[in-house]
RNA sequence: GCGCCCGUAGCUCAGCUGGAUAGAGCACCGGCCUUCGAAGCCGGGUGUCGCAGGUUCGAAUCCUGCCGGGCGCACCA
């Protein structure tokens, strides 16, 4: 909120030297301003002075100079600055006065919920695809992962204003899912006593022994001589998808859509897809296989869509999946993925060009492996035999709150180590505990105040100038900067952005508290601290709510 | 062999579109509860930012090459 204030002076002034000859309008470049990590280096800083410098064959400094001189003109700024200066090779560190930080607790606490969110994204359409796992067995940690980080991703998307769609899509019919019937009936014939022959690549989870001996409650024998699989596929799928949607929900995840991928087969899309390449002269057939020439979109081999067998790859679907996303008319497609599918993106960016339409509009989030580790050794996962953790059990184990706030402690990109012996210690070593403590704190001060018979008063009868410790700057200056984190880490799609700020501003609030009394003597300081109180839970329920996480009244 | 990701403190990791003296948590040691919650606070850090070049006023960040680890490279999904 202030930062952004801050911005429009810079480029204000900016446009100002521009009139004045000080500079002349190709100074203009990418200029940035920030946040110093240290003190005395104001409270925001701008390069603008050396981009200019570079672009101009000028000095610097002297460049700064000028730029000092508009901005320390309170005409120019909106009387934003305490002061400005010149710094070190060219930077111009600005200092905002304390009554622009301390207009921030009124603000916060008019807005409430609202605080925090922006409307970067309006009026555009964004479909958020994540989990898509089929329908084969319990969720393992590894969706656990995908399934949290992109519902923080949807739930960023929304709060910077976008229209968010969560979709889940997935194939009930093909080979893996044949594969699973087969297993079930397997072991329905088993539990009837009846010799079988244990598929060789089939799924040895104790839930096919569960979906077996429901079907034997439900059916009798009625299936014995059934040589088929289906009726024990359609049961098996029936069973999985109720328990992954129970996960999902006890993760606090609720899906918009869910698309199967029969549709595409129903409604001639598929066929379509492959007429139309094929009108395009982009597929070719060759060992009686059907071939995409991905090759002319820059890739190293063409690739088969539809094998000899008549049946289609995964390919082929997945592109038409996504010509269908893009007809339906969203504006931005955001595709979570694990990365052990990153292979197949370039396929499909290379059919949805070949349809005609704009890869740009599609942003894959690759999320890389998590590894479990209990007791310092690594628990190994595998579907096939069983040996994995699924989500289930890790909430089971922690719960909802500590599961999705590790899984959005690291960046997609880094391979996630999730300690269960941290998670399960409810204790001070716990991240989770530090920053729902925080808010506990304050509501609890909210009721120690009530007791003491601290009424709040209305916030024009407030004196926030009161707020005049660093300290408490400090914390105004973080709570103020939500927005523009929120509006970063929303267009990057980086929701751990918000559990490292949540983080360091709980560190900043118990420090403060530590150290300085609320509720006190002082009836007038105690009411602006109240206030700065109250402003500060918003922000972490604000927070907190960003990443699906609680934000209990008391612990 | 090829593609993508990672390599930062003992361990797990941040580091915003290149910025000023590189940070946090955990672990370890010492201190702090007769006043708003000790699930907390305060103090304690000698890091070749994997290595070598390059780009520039300035590189953990960008480019190239190499080393190490992960994931892929099907007419599986």
């Amino acid at each position: 909120m202030i930062k952004t204030r801050v911005q429009a002076a810079i480029d204000r002034c900016f446009a100002l030297g521009v009139e004045q000859k000080l500079w002349t309008e190709a100074a203009a470049g990418d200029y940035a301003v920030e946040e110093p990590k240290r003190a005395g280096q104001g409270d925001f800083a701008t390069n603008l002075a050396m981009v200019a410098a570079g672009r101009e064959k000028r000095k610097p400094r002297e460049i700064a100079e000028a730029l000092v001189g508009l901005l320390s003109d309170p005409a120019n700024t909106g009387d934003l600055f305490q002061r400005v200066e010149v710094a070190g090779p060219g930077f111009v560190n600005c200092f905002v006065k304390p009554a622009v930080w301390q207009a921030v607790v009124p603000v916060i606490l008019e807005q409430g919920e609202e605080f925090g969110r922006c409307s970067s994204g309006a009026g555009r359409e964004v479909l958020v695809e994540f989990v898509s796992a089929n329908p084969t067995g319990p969720l393992s940690v590894g969706h656990g992962r995908q399934a949290v980080l992109g519902d923080a991703i949807a739930r960023l998307l929304s709060a910077a204003g976008y229209t968010v769609t969560r979709e889940y899509y997935y194939n009930d019919a093909g080979r893996q899912m044949r594969v699973l019937g087969e297993s079930v009936r397997a072991r329905y014939l088993d539990l009837l006593g009846v010799p079988y022959e244990f598929p060789e690549d089939g799924y040895q989870g104790e839930y096919i022994r569960e979906i077996a001996l429901a079907l034997v409650d439900e059916q009798g024998e009625a299936l014995k001589e059934v040589s088929d699989h289906l009726p024990f596929t359609k049961k098996a799928e029936e069973v999985i998808f109720a328990d992954i949607n129970a996960t999902l929900a006890r993760l606090g995840i609720k899906f918009d859509n869910y698309y199967n991928e029969h549709t595409l087969y129903e409604q001639g899309l598929v066929d379509e897809v492959v007429a139309n390449l094929r009108d395009q002269g982009l597929v070719y057939d060759q060992d009686g296989a059907v071939w995409f020439k991905t090759t002319e979109f820059g890739l190293e081999q063409d690739r088969v869509i539809i094998k000899s067998s008549g049946e289609p790859t995964y390919r082929l679907p997945d592109i038409a999946y996504h010509r269908e996303k893009m007809r339906r008319g969203y504006d931005w497609l955001v595709n979570v993925l694990g990365s052990d599918h990153i292979a197949t993106v370039p396929d499909v960016m290379a059919g949805i060009k070949a349809l005609g339409y704009d890869p740009g509009k599609v942003t894959t989030v690759i999320h890389q492996f998590v590894t479990l580790m209990r007791d310092g050794q690594q628990v190994k996962m595998s579907t096939r035999k069983a040996t994995f953790v699924t989500v289930d059990e890790l909430l089971d184990l922690v719960g909802a709150d500590v599961t999705r706030f590790f899984f959005l402690m690291r960046k997609a990109d880094s391979q996630l180590e999730f300690d269960l012996n941290l998670a399960t210690k409810e204790g001070q070593e716990n991240p989770v505990y530090y920053v729902q403590y925080a808010h506990a704190r304050l509501c609890s001060i909210q009721r120690q105040a009530r007791e003491k018979g601290l009424t709040p008063v209305a916030v024009a009868e407030i004196d926030f100038s009161r707020l005049d410790l660093a300290e408490e700057l400090e914390l105004l200056q973080a709570m103020a900067g939500l927005p523009s984190l929120l509006e970063t880490a929303a267009v990057a799609l980086e929701p751990h952005r918000i559990v490292f700020y949540l983080q360091d501003l709980a560190a900043r609030f118990h420090g403060y508290y530590n150290r300085h009394r609320i509720v006190g003597e002082d009836e007038q300081l105690s009411q602006v601290r109240l206030a700065l109180a109250l402003a500060l839970r918003v922000v972490f329920a604000n927070g907190l709510r960003l990443i699906g996480v609680s934000a209990p009244e008391s612990m």
